[in-house]
DNA sequence: GACCGGCTCAATCAAAAGGTTGAGACGGAT
DNA sequence: ATCCGTCTCAACCTTTTGATTGAGCCGGTC
């Protein structure tokens, strides 16, 4: 690779953008070449060409997903590579980001030095994950992942919304004891033991929509 | 007031404190004189004097809330101003916020001149609202009838995060009689009859964070 | 054809949650 | 001085939830 690094900042917070820029315009083989602070902008900016590695937030506020900008901009023909910033670890958004072809998953307070290589990284062509991530991802290859089923799934989200497993059973035309039997199935998956702390549980991983 | 502005930034992410210096130092009138990268390390660099306005993050790793930092720092004697810059905007942070004695509350998608504007009005020794957190407010005195407590908020918050009574108890030093009359009053409030149900409103109006 | 995972249901017991009533302490407001 | 709202707690009771065990049905797979 000859010349500097070409980076895009897409992050719906001006002041994050402006400390991305601070930091990484100290290092003298970047050029930051723009800025997004939607992600449908990111996509947008990345599609004209120009650019080697998006650091990519997941969380904007209305519009699409990171992850799905992430996804976008990892089909296009020789476009960029992309690099998640953000500041959460749930295996959900870490699989979704891998899924959608991120090159690397970084967390908002990651050293500026930890940044920079993983740009150098993402930039070489090479998967560029934080340590803390990596872990995560380790346990979840150890312990084999207790995916919810479609039924377990639907009845979680009903409990997410507050109904009493007898409202449940009549939604879905079960018996409560049918009910009973998908929460307990559920609650060992997740490992809680209450209805409250299991939608807790599913909240921070994604698996329902609040 | 004379000379610069003087001001301590306290946020855990290194990119967003070198953010804040880049926005604030293009202000001839601000001088960035400490940073923190925990609640604690922001206390303590308050009582050593020399600073007129901290501006604090509420979420920080482990240790203590942005919220207990600011109440700290308000007893002071003569102790700077505490401007909230965060992510979210619940009645259950801003409320807290209020509590604790800021002075302000920004939240972090504020374009810079919003951000500068606050710094100055918290160092004359106004008030400064968001016109998002503004408008939240406003909302909340207008129907003051089904407005929850403080107390009440806080332990809806814990059970939105899962735990039992018991666990709330505990941790807020109470008797589970006393939970469970918070929970009576907070289930006529917001018409419901379960603490999940309880949890999907309070998460609807966005009474608590998730 | 046998096996397995997912879905369904029942019965029973223990624990947690919810409803009701009543009451004391405390601070702010009238 | 009194009233009112908030916060605190107790006792009692009913309902819901969770734990356990066991079992039948179905569809896909080896």
């Amino acid at each position: 690779m000859t010349g500097p690094i070409r980076l895009l900042l897409a992050d719906d917070h001006p002041v994050v953008r402006a400390g991305l820029r601070a930091v990484l315009d100290t290092e003298t083989d970047f050029e930051v070449v723009g800025e997004a602070a939607t992600a449908e902008a990111a996509v947008r900016r990345a599609a004209v060409g120009g650019v080697d590695v998006v650091l990519m937030d997941l969380q904007f506020g209305p519009g699409i997903h990171g992850s799905e900008a992430t996804a976008a901009i990892s089909a296009l023909p020789d476009g960029p590579r992309v690099l998640i910033l953000t500041t959460y670890d749930t295996d959900a958004d870490i699989l979704a980001a891998v899924e959608a072809g991120a090159a690397g998953y970084l967390l908002k307070d990651a050293p500026p030095e930890e940044l920079a290589a993983a740009v150098r990284t993402a930039a070489a062509g090479r998967s560029a994950l934080a340590p803390a991530v990596a872990h995560r991802l380790m346990d979840r290859m150890r312990t084999p992942a207790q995916a919810l089923t479609k039924r377990e799934l639907e009845v979680l989200q009903l409990v997410g919304d507050g109904l009493s497993n007898q409202q449940i059973s009549k939604k879905l035309f079960l018996s409560q004891a049918t009910v009973k039997s998908h929460l307990v199935h559920i609650f060992a998956k997740l490992g809680v033991d209450s209805r409250t702390s299991a939608v807790a549980a599913a909240t921070a991983r994604r698996l329902i929509r609040r």
